[in-house]
DNA sequence: CACGATAGGTGTACGCCGTACACCTGTCAA
DNA sequence: TTGACAGGTGTACGGCGTACACCTATCGTG
């Protein structure tokens, strides 16, 4: 119909174009339905096609891997340690949740990507640049973990779960049931608990926000504490 | 040969059966072998008759789930709040060694299974016996978040890819390549500069367990300090 | 202009996966 | 003796990743 045979050809594939329908595949309908098929189909291609720009689909996921970690914000220069670290760390945080099949899909893979190297390696120079020793920056990498990346890591995370299989926003947060809190008092108890929010579910309903900064700032307070006592390996705290 | 029709009948299947056998399966060969064919023929019976005691494969993965985490060992009676939940954490640590499939499978799933509530909730329990309001244990479970499950959430974890494809151990820690030392300058340096270990690359060589206690430490002692102080909701720290 | 190389899209096919569904068989209560 | 039923079997379907042979349009070179 609005394309002839012959003269007037639909646009070319290439490695980039993939890598963003894909992307925006899985934002869509879930890591789950970005098949190499569904992904030709949405190119209007054929599912052989992809394999002249990508090795493989593991290939394919480390690609949109780049493309969304490319998607941080970069490091505000001159600023401290402690506002830039934390302010890039929100930044990719919110990445993730444009993107929920990310943080899984980032886990999963084996190896890190050259762009997750890219950010990291900048991170590392930013704490470097604030004082931290290699020593003790080391351990800070280690200790911070996919936490650098904004991973929430929490236990049930909803928005993981969006990853998986669809959606992301509605999923309004669902009591949990009375037999529930009563095999599980203890929960139940901390489930209704959160001042800053009104008493909901464990998990859900809480401001995923506010616990995301509470652990981070907790973090970085007490890695600052380190740096400032000149920390090395041979010491221990406590 | 060694079983005779009729009247010498091997073994039959159970739930439990089929959970353990699955979970050596996955420990052995790696979660990506793990296919309800590939089970089937380890248990010697045809794939469907497992559907008679399993709903289906997520079902399954949850059933492994509570296999493994009741490995982990219950709360020391009588201890103070930190060296009990330390010891637990560290123990769950040790199960997930065992089981390298378990981190990215847990993480996976959906909801929480039984066994998994059953640990949180004791765990809360202890915090709360330890002398924490309800409102700052809620916040420090999404503190600890995975990590109360002993998930070392790494950047790079030598041990969840070995869940991944097949044996565990071996991989002897090879040296960074040059040409990426020299576009990661930053990783580069702090990959040989922890001095509890003579020295190798980053995520891998290093020391897991010295890196997963000095981050839990860090947390646990943040931690404990709010609760001396009487933190609530209502403040924010710094 | 002719032409061969080459990049890139196509079609077919294979072996794996989870699992629906109909079937068979041995056991045991009535 | 019988018939219900728990539990193992066989077949089949649709989906997956992708190997491999093929076709075709483009373009640099003679």
């Amino acid at each position: 119909m609005a394309e002839q045979a012959g003269t007037l050809r639909r646009t070319p594939l290439s490695r980039d174009r993939i890598l963003r329908a894909a992307v925006v595949l899985a934002d869509g309908a879930g890591i789950e339905s970005l098949s190499m098929r569904n992904l030709a189909q949405d190119l209007g291609v054929v599912p052989m096609a992809l394999y002249k720009h990508v090795a493989n689909k593991d290939e394919l996921l480390d690609g949109m891997i780049d493309v969304v970690v490319g998607e941080i914000d970069p490091l505000l220069p001159d600023a401290d340690w402690k506002p830039a670290v934390r302010a890039r760390i929100l930044s990719a945080r919110q990445m993730l949740r444009r993107h929920p099949w990310a943080a899984l899909a980032i886990e999963s893979r084996n190896m890190a990507t050259p762009a997750i190297l890219g950010y990291l390696d900048s991170m590392v120079g930013a704490l470097r640049a604030g004082g931290f020793s290699a020593d003790l920056a080391h351990h800070v990498m280690h200790a911070m973990g996919s936490r650098i990346l904004g991973f929430s890591q929490e236990l049930f995370d909803a928005s993981r779960r969006a990853g998986r299989s669809g959606v992301t926003e509605p999923e309004p947060p669902a009591p949990l049931p009375p037999e529930v809190a009563a095999r599980f008092p203890h929960l139940a108890e901390i489930a209704t608990a959160a001042s800053h929010d009104d008493g909901s579910v464990v998990g859900q309903g809480c401001d995923d926000q506010f616990e995301f900064e509470f652990a981070l700032d907790l973090l970085l307070d007490g890695l600052d504490r380190l740096r400032q006592q000149g920390w090395t390996s041979a010491h221990r705290f406590h």
